[in-house]
DNA sequence: ACCTGAACACCGTTCAAGT
DNA sequence: ACCTGAACACCGTTCAAGT
């Protein structure tokens, strides 16, 4: 495939005629087909002959499939967070965010990828990211961690949603990234099973997942700032604290007004 | 394997002589397997060994290897909801993911087919449990969708990152759930690809995975509970929201006393 | 040193044949 | 109807042989 290179790029540069197989390359060609064919369509044979050579060839510059994919989908993180500037930190965390939930609607093996490597240096690179514009927003030292984390993991695990390899129902076409669509899970003795998901059911099914993971955000958002307001009486700046910093949620809950 | 069924329960019951094969049992069976040996170790001939069957037989009863890990996965999580009552709904709610948080670390290959299969039973199961506690603690209709769904994507995320099946650097022999234990990531050229981590790199050595967790816990908590006091004018009920609800946090960052 | 591609080990899944 | 187990299709990975 890679029509452009063939027609275009070699006239270009006659003195990169030798198309030497690289590490690069063969990542550029992986991402190729991932975002074609999905986590499925990668294959070690496919993959030689896009690259017109042996499969075993292959390995004099990846170690393993878990390499390709993880150096697969830091490219595609850095593609991403590179385009997330602003001045305000809470508004870079949005766009940031935003960021890595269309990428990963758009091309779902990278959510697959993140999820399945822990601490991969896509995984990574968000991390760092997200972690700076915590310290941005003025969190205190001994928080930052926490409110970073709490930011990736719940990133981490709406990706771990749009995973498209496995269909535990492929009852309709249209499918949400959320909840199967329709009739499946929540009828007949599932109003049992399920209360709670039958009573939002209209929610569940007009809902936009966007907007959704919006919210979550913003709910997480909310509770690093007030992170950031409480921390004052533990002082010191240690990794541990005496007790969950949020006991004035379960005093608020009696005195409604 | 399953030494107490050979020796106790067949003597207790004879009338349970035939060892048909059953899902149940199938399941019971996969679950000692995964359990003892990791993901890996699950396979439909090794399952069949321990059945005294073929591998042909199980197809009778499971449809492919991705129903058998969902089920596998269901019975675990409704083993860890059964035991989490309390009548205070934000107590519940710490038990609730305290206890789901244990068992993904007691069993790496739960964390990893919870995160694997979008909306399989097991997660359905978790969240419509957590919708429920959110409702008891007062949180309105058109957020409950929203405050359920970020604390479920939060513990995903959480679960994805204690996958064992992949190692991206097998350095040392104890390796924190959370980033490589020390040397190879943030090293040498690392210290400007990771100011953050870098910087915080004695917590991350330091801290431990479960006050982490509740860290996250207690962050989106406190979001919810501000939710919860916030949505009074958007007053309807209805799905749209007009803006991210949150613009206080922004304006807050400005008048720091 | 880099590449080739057949071969190996091991999957999930199928299916003709038994009972 | 349920079970058997050999066979099929397809992986990731290896390695003797080439250049």
């Amino acid at each position: 495939m890679c029509q452009d290179d063939l027609v275009s790029d070699v006239w270009q540069r006659p003195e990169r005629r030798s198309d030497a197989l690289t590490k690069a390359r063969i990542v550029e060609a992986a991402i190729t087909i991932l975002n074609a064919g999905g986590a499925d369509a990668l294959t070690f044979r496919a993959l030689a002959a896009d690259l017109s050579t042996g499969a075993g060839a292959l390995y004099h510059h990846v170690a393993n499939k878990g390499e390709l994919l993880s150096a697969a989908a830091a490219e595609m993180m850095a593609e991403v967070l590179a385009d997330a500037g602003s001045t305000d930190p809470a508004t870079s965390i949005r766009a940031l965010t935003a960021g890595v939930f269309d990428e990963i609607t758009a091309h779902p093996w990278l959510g697959s990828q993140l999820v399945a490597a822990p601490w991969q240096p896509a995984v990574l690179q968000l991390f760092d990211r997200i972690g700076s514009e915590v310290t941005a927003l003025g969190v205190p030292e001994a928080a930052q961690f926490d409110a970073a984390s709490a930011l990736v993991h719940y990133i981490l695990g709406v990706a771990s949603q749009y995973d498209a390899s496995q269909h535990l129902d492929q009852a309709d076409a249209d499918r949400p990234g959320f909840i199967a669509s329709s009739t499946s899970p929540l009828v007949g003795p599932d109003s049992e099973r399920y209360p709670f998901l039958v009573r939002i059911e209209q929610q569940l099914v007009e809902h936009d997942d966007r907007q959704q993971f919006y919210a979550g955000i913003e709910i997480i958002l909310t509770g690093i700032a007030a992170l950031r307001d409480t921390e004052r009486d533990s002082a010191v700046g240690g990794v541990q604290r005496q007790e969950h910093p949020c006991e004035q949620l379960h005093a608020r809950t009696d005195n409604r007004h």
